[in-house]
RNA sequence: GAUCCCGUAGCUCAACCGGAUAGAGCAACUGCCUUCUAAGCAGUAGGUUGCAGGUUCGAGUCCUGCCGGGAUCGCCA
């Protein structure tokens, strides 16, 4: 399904084309002048210069043209504005057969992007042993987001979580739980049976002796040299360490399912960092013999610098001087088993933007050592800080890392009380009041998100985002089920929408906005900016709420008027469900 | 020190490939609930887009230089 701005582009391509101009200018947009058109063709400014002609006399001819081409009276007035805008007015009719189209659209008018390619989508990125905190919530969401999107217009997307279970940190609680339990069979050496099936430590164990075991190291460098060990054995196969860790990795998938659960997020893969070991002698060995591998200092790197950098490239450590992998050699050898597996056309990483020189250095490798072909896009899409409202990076009252569940439970306690005030769900079981606080605690908590240029760093304020009034997602969330029941109310009168429209004045400005979903969507995919569909879901809300407050459409007495209203509210339902859907949001039955 | 990102209304943020008079929300002010959910709608006010140059028909957007903030720069992730 094409918006409506393109099947007018159709027509000014032809005319372009007709008159010797370059097509590329000839795309239609929705015009940035409500009051003076509808849409605009800024094509005949840059055609100026090469035909050597006047641009608003370029503009007369592109109008000329089109009116010669336009059969079926898709044009109310063409008209030359400025220096050489085309502004455009389209007839009633033109809105209203697009409408019908749109409406039968089965695929609810998200456009189609793709035949099927592969995509996978990296997010998430949890660590192993650590509590999840609010540092894992932009990444989650925006992927989640991401992902849904290119699911929605034909990819076939892959979201995987990416799990932090490699690096050091491992080495530190592996080390610390020898220390204190050196009888435990785990570090036996020559043991060779069967270790327990349940894990000797839980999530709760691991996330009190992890900041230990972390600031020991930091603290005492003997201490540290043994984590560095720990995690070099655990790396080359130690059993007793493996078997430990694959403890580790279970409890705390545990943790990360039922956090990921409440946000609504889903993963299609959960490997992690741990996953790709095999892969990587291989890989070291291939990058070897390309001689693109070397020492120095002890470790084993790979040049990534090219001649004309203007920053600096340092070289990817492959193995440090301890024997023992990092993050980046993970990394690539995520990329090996992905383009082994998946075959994917894009790899997307939806992390911190602070990781940007980590990622050029991964996809210089991958590039260099032939791991990842030219044709396959390599993105890294980044994201800025958390802040809190003070500007700072968020932190609890108390200065330390607040908890993602700690968070997510302060939303919804937010919710609840808003609810209350609001005089909302009174009539609802507790159970399904609950339910609903949740609901709308979720949609607060990543409509905030979303709504914010990826790039930019954000302020995280829960007093605004759980405000039931503005461009929060409780706000969505009310006209979408304020419709719903506008909806029911009017079948239970026996008033079905409409499959036809009729669009006088009062409904126009409506009908031009759903119109421009498929473009809406497109836009927000093509550089990964979720807010522009954000963005565009409130443009979509306030125009209905300023077009439900000055029509009454239940006692509207011209049936086809009614029927065509009702199929305008049926339509403006279904398009914020799109939406919402494609960022994750849920929305409630009734509140 | 080098490199990258950011700087737009009192606050939080938009502005599609460079397009017309830079838009929303919050806060402030004025109206509107005996008819479909007022968590709403209509309206008023609020700007030298950090500063100075440049490119061109046209610059918040591109280029150069400054100022301010943040981040990154080899054995953590």
């Amino acid at each position: 399904m094409d918006s409506l701005a393109s099947k007018l582009t159709t027509l000014t391509e032809q005319a372009f084309s007709a008159l010797g101009l370059p097509v590329e200018h000839a795309r239609v947009a929705v015009s940035g002048q409500a009051e003076s058109a509808q849409f605009q063709c800024n094509g005949a400014m840059p055609s100026a210069k090469a035909a050597k002609k006047n641009p608003r006399q370029i503009a007369e001819e592109v109008i000329a043209k089109l009116q010669e081409l336009d059969s079926e009276g898709v044009f109310a007035s063409l008209s030359v504005g400025g220096p050489g805008f085309i502004n455009m007015v389209v007839k009633p009719s033109f809105a209203e057969a697009y409408l019908r189209d749109l409406l039968a659209d089965a695929g609810q008018g998200v456009p189609v992007l793709s035949s099927g390619e592969t995509v996978m989508l990296d997010y998430g990125g949890p660590n192993v042993a650590k509590a999840m905190h609010v540092g894992h919530l932009r990444s989650s969401i925006i992927g989640d987001a991401l992902r849904r999107m290119m699911l929605a217009t034909g990819y076939k997307a892959i979201g995987d979580v990416h799990l932090g279970d490699w690096g050091t940190p491992m080495g530190q609680i592996i080390s610390e739980l020898e220390l204190r339990h050196p009888d435990w069979v785990y570090f036996d050496a020559r043991f060779s049976g069967a270790y327990p099936k349940d894990s000797p430590v839980s999530m709760a164990d691991l996330e009190e002796i992890y900041p230990l075991a972390s600031k020991a190291c930091k603290e005492d460098e003997a201490r540290a040299d043994k984590a560095r060990q720990a995690t070099a054995d655990l790396q080359n196969g130690r059993a007793g360490y493996r078997a430990l860790w694959h403890h580790f990795v279970y409890v705390s998938v545990t943790g990360m399912k039922k956090n990921f659960d409440a946000l609504g997020v889903h993963f299609d893969l959960w490997k992690g960092e741990g996953s790709v070991h095999e892969l990587i002698a291989p890989m070291v060995e291939k990058l070897k013999a390309q001689g693109l591998a070397r020492e120095d200092d002890g470790a084993l790197v790979i040049d990534v610098a090219f001649e004309g950098d203007k920053k600096e490239m340092p070289p990817l450590i492959l193995y440090k001087r301890d024997g023992a992998v990092m993050y980046g050699t993970t990394d690539l050898a995520t990329l090996v088993d992905r383009m082994q597996e998946n075959k994917p056309s894009k790899i997307i990483y939806v992390v911190d933007q602070r990781q940007g020189l980590h990622f050029e250095q991964v996809f210089r490798a991958a590039r260099k050592g032939g791991i990842v072909p030219e044709s396959a896009e390599l993105t890294h899409a980044g994201f800025g800080t958390m802040n809190g409202p003070d500007g700072k990076p968020f932190k609890t009252r108390a200065g330390g890392v607040m908890k993602l569940e700690d968070l997510i439970a302060m939303g919804v306690e937010k919710a609840r009380e808003r609810l209350k005030e609001a005089k909302l769900a009174e009539d609802m079981s507790a159970a399904e009041k609950e339910d609903i606080a949740h609901t709308v605690a979720i949609a607060a908590i990543k409509f905030a998100d979303l709504q914010n240029n990826r790039v930019a760093d954000y302020v995280f304020d829960l007093d605004r985002m759980t405000a039931f009034e503005g461009k929060t997602g409780p706000y969505l969330l009310y006209q979408a089920v304020r419709i719903n029941s506008l909806l029911k109310k009017a079948a239970e009168q026996g008033f079905t929408p409409g499959e036809t429209f009729v669009l006088p004045e009062t409904d126009i400005s409506l009908a031009l906005i759903l119109g421009e979903l498929p473009d809406q969507i497109a836009l927000a995919l093509k550089n990964y900016t979720p807010h522009v569909l954000c963005d565009y879901a409130f443009k979509l809300a306030q125009a209905f709420s300023s077009f439900y407050g000055s029509c009454h459409i239940l006692s509207e007495p011209d049936e086809a008027l009614r029927g065509s209203r009702l199929a305008l509210c049926a339509l403006t339902a279904r398009h914020l469900r799109v939406i919402l859907s494609l960022l994750g949001i849920a929305i409630p039955e009734r509140m």
